[in-house]
RNA sequence: CGGGAUGUGGCGCAGCUUGGUGAGCGCGCCUGCUUUGGGAGCAGGAGGCCGCGGGUUCGAAUCCCGCCAUCCCGACCA
């Protein structure tokens, strides 16, 4: 393509709002137009490089034996409804009518409709199934920020397995892991694999691909010396035990503590002598319309998305000063959960087994001490709640934890049966029996692909795309535009290049070089050629990569086959 | 949804406090001449419902009220 002729509209100033490095680059370098808030306009360099990442998953998707399929993205809400999503999906799903007023959806997601597709198979001899298609996902997030990195209509490359068993599955799961990581490979993505929670999608095994970045929304805690990587709403760590009074010493009942003014962990610590790590912190969260009281050693911060996870929540809130007083009897600061009935009780594993531990006693300005966890306290239900901090040991091998931030990439979990058995999916059996297949889902968020690798490969010039994914490999930069003859090598390179097979562009506009320089930079291009007067009577022409500024003269007849070993050669 | 900020030619901004004079600057764009190995110079020119609606006033980009949009922080989020 003629660079002259191409809309690439390439900004001399950063654009006001944008914060990313790949927000402000893509939309200086005319790859991306805002339309609205989380709604982006792609130009032409900006679909070259999402064809090309789509390219690289699409091969290697097939290459495990995937099938490409295309599924609708408005959806009718009852296929929503006999899932039971419909509902738990919130607000975050666009609803709309059509005009004989039926309830139709903009999918989020492709679960249901792949289901719905399975129920045509019929024996496990077709099994295992592996679907996928890029179709635009519709979400509406409450925030959408940071360019294509968090927007609320985006291409999704989306994959469903279908076996068996779950040795099938885990056989279907292994694959996709592999694919991804030669994904994230050739896009020029540093991807960690993380232990991750599957949210809202249901499902056990789930692992985030993650590409660290100080942009990114999601924290990691990694282990420097085992390889262990979690995402934080996942993370676990090995504690060490905190000491209690021996059996004996302990009272053989809760005693009250007078504590007036005390509201906070911190007064009864620093007032009382009693140790955060020796007092219960009481939370009391409204789960799905239900109050209930959360426990956790006094040190400990509690994971939301844990306590999402340990109770299959749609939805918790803290609970209002009001409901809590109307509920226990106290405000935020003296609660606990000893004596209490009536309320379901979540409490934190630390806390198994502990004693002598001091507690509010659900009186405003009293506390209790001597509390016996497994005695005084009727927990319903033990689960991992809290949140890990940096420096705690790993829970595989101890050394301490490091903290990241990271784009998530892709994500990739086993579904279970939840869907085959909402949609009424079954196959024939060896023994002639129905089978019910189990499910895997598997998804790269396309765009936000294209953010990462802009973030991760930039400079002070602009982007520095991979060659894979550039939208150009090469671009051949006419420097004296007026001359005749410099005007028919560039040509003739240009020429030469597509006939190669090389996908190279001609920078053929009547500016000045350093503008074509500049542009060649901004947009990433691996490679430029530049074909100027001064150069071309030694019969040469100057190759600059981009990444690293190394420039080397080269014979006219020999650059051909110059680029083609840069490009190789990567 | 809470907190903060911003809306003025395509882009980046000033003007607003203290209402009034031609709505201005840089970049970009168009024409001409010169220039051409790192974002050219000179001359001429086009382009603005000052986010929208209402109000105050003789008069509003400027003051007041309402709304909308966008960005940032938080909540939220496969």
């Amino acid at each position: 393509m003629r660079w002259s002729q191409l809309h690439i509209p390439t900004l001399r100033e950063d654009p006001a709002d944008a914060d990313a490095a790949s927000h402000r680059l893509l939309l200086r370098a005319g790859f991306i137009r805002q339309l609205m808030a989380g709604h982006y306009c792609l130009l032409p360099l900006g679909v070259r490089v999402r064809a090309k990442v789509m390219a690289v998953i699409r091969e290697e998707m097939n290459r495990i034996g995937a099938q490409e399929f295309l599924l609708p993205c408005m959806q009718p809400a009852w296929i929503w409804e006999k899932s039971g999503r419909l509902s738990v999906m919130g607000e975050e799903m666009f609803r709309l009518r059509d005009r004989k007023d039926a309830e139709v959806v903009l999918g989020m997601t492709h679960e249901e409709i792949f289901a719905f597709l399975g129920l045509e198979l019929s024996s496990y001899r077709q099994l295992p199934q592996s679907w996928y298609q890029f179709q635009t996902k519709f979400r509406d997030e409450p925030r959408p920020k940071s360019g294509l990195l968090r927007v609320r209509e985006f291409t999704m490359k989306d994959s469903y397995s279908f076996d068996a068993d779950e040795a099938g599955l885990d056989a279907s799961f292994e694959a996709h892991r592999a694919a991804y990581q030669r994904i994230f490979a050739r896009l020029g993505i540093p991807a960690i694999a993380v232990e991750a929670s599957s949210g809202n999608m249901g499902g056990s095994d789930s692992i985030e691909f993650m590409c660290p970045s100080p942009v990114g929304e999601d924290r990691v805690a990694t282990c420097p010396a085992c390889g262990y990587a979690a995402n934080l709403e996942k993370a676990t760590s090995a504690l060490a035990a905190v000491e209690d009074p021996p059996a004996g010493d302990a009272p053989a009942a809760p005693r009250r503590l007078d504590t007036p003014g005390v509201r906070t962990i911190e007064d009864l610590a620093v007032g009382y002598g009693l140790a955060a790590d020796r007092q219960i912190k009481t939370l009391v969260q409204v789960i799905d319309g239900k109050l209930t009281l959360v426990l956790l050693r006094g040190d400990h911060p509690l994971s939301d998305q844990k306590l999402i996870d340990a109770t299959g929540a749609l939805s918790i809130r803290p609970a209002q000063p009001e409901e809590i007083k109307a509920a226990l009897g106290a405000l935020p600061g003296s609660l606990g959960a000893v004596g209490v009935s009536g309320y379901r009780i979540i409490a934190d594993l630390a806390l198994r087994g502990r004693r002598g531990m001091a507690t509010g006693a659900n009186t405003d300005d009293v506390h209790l001490t001597g509390v016996d966890v497994d005695r005084d306290i009727r927990v319903d239900q033990w689960a991992d709640l809290r949140e890990v901090t940096p420096g705690e040991p790993c829970p595989k091998c101890g050394t301490a934890l490091e903290f990241l931030q990271a784009i998530e990439v892709g994500h990739i979990f086993k579904l279970g049966r939840k869907y085959t058995t909402a949609l009424g999916v079954t196959v024939a059996g060896p023994d002639g029996g129905p089978i019910v297949p189990i499910m895997g889902s598997y998804g790269i968020g396309v765009e936000r692909v294209m953010a990462a690798i802009a973030e991760v490969h930039h400079d002070d010039a602009g982007l520095a795309w991979p060659a894979q994914v550039a939208p150009a490999e090469v671009t051949v930069v006419v420097i004296s535009q007026r001359d005749e003859q410099v005007r028919a090598a560039a040509q003739a390179i240009y020429g030469s290049l597509l006939e190669a097979g090389v996908d190279a562009l001609i920078d053929d506009r009547d500016v000045r070089p350093g503008v074509k320089y500049a542009d060649a930079e901004l947009t990433g291009i691996p490679l430029r050629v530049s074909v100027g007067s001064r150069d071309l009577a030694d019969g040469v022409v100057e190759v600059t990569r981009r990444r690293t500024g190394e420039k080397e003269r080269v014979r006219v007849d020999r650059v051909v086959p110059r680029l083609r070993e840069l490009l190789a050669a990567g």
